[in-house]
DNA sequence: TCGGTATATCGCGATAGGCCGATATACAGT
DNA sequence: ACTGTATATCGGCCTATCGCGATATACCGA
């Protein structure tokens, strides 16, 4: 699994994007209960409210953090899951600890 | 001494400054001989041949990364020679990855 | 003060990114 | 099959960023 540092730079030079990643931290805290368990990921519309964006615009923020493999998603029914990804998270903080 | 982490990360999220930081690190290394010590810091001019970017290009990519906090710069005679701010770049680090 | 060099700033065209509403697609339930 | 809901994608508009050459500014040395 090697990362791309350079789209996980621009991913993440939004605040939206960073707020999202945090958020998805601790879900029970900054989103309200939902029917499937956060362990499966945040459902895609919660970001909706959060963020206060129209949901094309954060279909299209949350699809640019998979893109940088910052979040996975998994589809349950018609709704759509995501959750961090700290392999690439912490792959990230490692190599721009290195690289700067 | 506070640092703006949205600055900073957009600074970053140019593959080119990202260059411009790591060489920094490094001038022995990344740049030819100049009349003053890399102690001072390394001529802005070093930076156009080395990118192969024009000079008000490579100007503007220094005055950002110095409006993040990133680098600093100190003028001597007609020269302007930049070095790293390494208690931004450290600060940064761990707020990103407190963040994140 | 004048000419030369280093750097900063300006104005422009080109590209990328962000935002939206509208539409397309996917799926669930009836 | 049809309706409703969730998500993705499209087209358009706007702004930000990037790159450049040209010009302005700063400094030096003669």
């Amino acid at each position: 699994m090697s990362i791309d540092i350079d789209e996980i730079i621009k991913a993440l030079a939004h605040p939206v994007r960073r707020d999202m990643l945090h958020w998805l931290k601790d879900p029970e805290k900054y989103f309200v209960e939902q029917e499937h368990p956060f362990e499966i990921g945040v459902c895609a519309g919660k970001f909706d409210q959060r963020t206060g964006l129209s949901q094309s615009t954060v279909s299209a923020h949350l699809a640019t953090l998979q893109r940088a493999g910052l979040v996975t998603s998994q589809r349950v029914g018609q709704w759509n899951f995501f959750k961090r990804n700290e392999d690439t998270i912490q792959a990230f903080l490692r190599q721009i600890g290195d690289e700067l």
